[in-house]
DNA sequence: ACAGCCGTCAAACAACTGTTTTATACATTT
DNA sequence: AAATGTATAAAACAGTTGTTTGACGGCTGT
């Protein structure tokens, strides 16, 4: 922790020890996302980064510094990602936004360089670890409350009626599943993960969700 | 294990040992619901039961021993709640066997005595054991069954159509998500467990889904 | 050139995990 | 009454976990 924070203070660039601070944080994100926060030791990490038990330690302050670190990555990602995602089809009806949503989403979500992004964030919502509350505030919130707009402007009723809310959940959930659930996963057998496979999904996803939001104009407010 | 063998081989009714061994399959259902099969210690069980650490060993040969008897009372019940949520409605048109389904199961599952099996079985297929094959064909794979025959009879369409088992899909997440999901346990706040909160979220995903699945009959079948 | 820091390493640490052993009562059977 | 089998108990087992220690070499800056 000490030498962390020295090391902070004054070699800001061009560490010395780039090299192995890299390799743990590359070879975390892709075992943290394939197995979750807990089921991963630091020893296999440090084994598939070829680094000293010690190391997470020294250069992270211990095993959640270095989650952190990979979970941080992903978070920026992420919204990122919900950036281009509400950015997409601006100007069009609610309707068309909820589509361009659900596409560039899913898309970029699903890509294969930010592909261990999705996995992650699904184990950590899975079992979530003292960090869900930061992944809820800043990527899902957000998304949460744009949706909660589009609906509302479908549905053409405020934002504060029960119905939208319910509705964000039922959309976005079926996000969330899709994309981790193994039992979704056993059951569509074409969940490969390939370009044309996310754009069958994100299509299915928006007409059932707004063939959904439209059935619920029928519905008393309760 | 030669113990239990024993004991099951010639004293079948009012065995002796029915307190401990009860105790800690009562203590064994509610921990293993709140916090999964990998998360819960042997020792957290026998405390709670009052028993010696060894007492899972001897009466059920080992941990995993344990959960496989809480998680097969399980899977009966589910396939109870199951067969009666497909018997409700019957004689219906299929829309209104989907309502009566959902409507049903939820209840059921939800019920107060029966709350624990949710939460296990919301465990086991977010981090699985090598159960969840026993799961997935003894009580999912049914349902699923069902559901895509409903879900085929009004979309009008043969059960083999892709969009049939995508439009199962998007209902079975809701399902799950709305009962166990802690992001959505966040963003719904009146998801308490109670019988008028069930009902309304009953009526919720049978609107939106059954919404959901007519706009599919105006999208090409790909 | 020398002190000081930095990154690395093997080794050990303390705290757990599930399981096994050994012993002791109690009940039933022979 | 002796022998057998059953349930419980305390203790120890072997394995794993995350973390800490202390030493060693390389580098930098005064």
């Amino acid at each position: 922790m000490a030498g962390r924070a020295a090391r902070a203070a004054h070699v800001d660039v061009a560490a010395p020890d780039r090299e192995t601070h890299e390799r743990l944080v590359e070879e975390a994100r892709t075992l943290f996302a394939a197995d979750g926060y807990h089921r991963v030791t630091v020893r296999q990490v440090c084994a598939a980064a070829r680094a000293n038990v010690a190391a997470i330690n020294y250069h992270f302050g211990g095993k959640y510094g270095l989650y952190r670190e990979v979970l941080d990555e992903a978070i920026a990602v992420m919204r990122d990602t919900s950036d281009g995602a509400m950015a997409a089809g601006a100007g069009g009806s609610a309707e068309q936004r909820l589509r361009a949503f659900i596409r560039v989403f899913l898309h970029r979500v699903g890509e294969s360089p930010d592909s261990w992004i999705r996995q992650l964030m699904a184990h950590e919502m899975a079992n979530p670890t003292e960090a869900l509350d930061d992944v809820v505030r800043e990527v899902i919130a957000p998304r949460i409350a744009y949706l909660a707009s589009l609906v509302a402007e479908i549905l053409g009723v405020d934002v504060d009626d029960e119905r939208v809310m319910r509705c964000v959940v039922s959309v976005q959930t079926q996000f969330q599943a899709a994309m981790a659930n193994p039992v979704a996963r056993r059951l569509v057998p074409g969940l490969t993960g390939d370009a044309e496979s996310l754009d069958r999904l994100a299509q299915h996803i928006a007409d059932f969700s707004i063939g959904g939001i439209r059935a619920m104009r029928e519905v008393p407010s309760d």
